[in-house]
DNA sequence: AACATAACTTACTTTTAGGTAAGTAATGTA
DNA sequence: TACATTACTTACCTAAAAGTAAGTTATGTT
């Protein structure tokens, strides 16, 4: 691993670019199960003002991790879905899983709260 | 995965606790080698400031990642490792640089420039 | 006696991510 | 004709993260 610091380094950089940030990793773990319109993200991901969602969305959509379908219609329907490429990062997001479970567990076997696991979801109630 | 959302992401949630940060996953890269003090840290991570360096070394302390070792001298030397817990995160660190390496060159190859992945370094050139 | 050293601590200031509030579009319903 | 709907945009504001600068410690070297 001493050899390979520096792109190990990058790769974790260029990783966090894309999905670092407080909310898309919740975002995409909301998005596996097919397209999904930003008022369902809202009422799944609690805590998320309508701005910083369709921020952390177009950033998502400017990386090619999911695509934006618009249907012309009043009111507008909007959907977004998880692109091929953005699929590959499930490897990441469950080994990120993975570890944090455990971490959780650890924490309750010796006797820990475990807070700052979601963040708090005041205001924007629906 | 549709049934699992909530724990899946309180695990991802869990993980962003303890490593997420602009410079926690560039500080762990270059711990796996062994010990490490703090003035070596600051070379190998460039733009890092000795303060921000300090408190990242805290709460990765604090969480049981990495040990401070203390040694009664005069200048002070002190070294920061690894511990057991903490190696369990290479797994995630392993997947993130996978899966960045893999966009670096993806990016490479549509002749994009691959920016924002090393943040800059200027002051405390050392 | 002054200075260097390593690893801080304290007390700020700056930056940036995130949050709030108000407004827009186009149409359907009360 | 007023209001509701969805997915925004724009402009502004706040809080948390990061950065800067100036001590502090105890000893050894010049």
């Amino acid at each position: 691993m001493a050899e390979k610091q520096e792109s190990y380094q990058n790769g974790v950089l260029a990783t966090l670019a894309v999905m670092g940030g407080k909310w898309k990793p919740l975002i995409l773990c909301h998005m596996g199960a097919g397209p999904i319109r930003p008022a369902e993200l809202r009422r799944v991901v609690p805590g998320i003002s309508p701005k910083v969602l369709t921020d952390q969305l177009r950033e998502l959509e400017r990386d090619e991790i999911i695509e934006r379908h618009v249907y012309n219609e009043v009111p507008p329907h909007v959907e977004y879905e998880i692109t091929e490429y953005g699929h590959t990062l499930n490897k990441v997001l469950v080994a990120m899983s993975s570890w944090g479970e455990d971490r959780i567990k650890r924490l309750q076997d010796k006797g820990q709260t475990v807070d700052l696991v979601y963040p708090e979801h005041d205001g924007y109630s629906n």
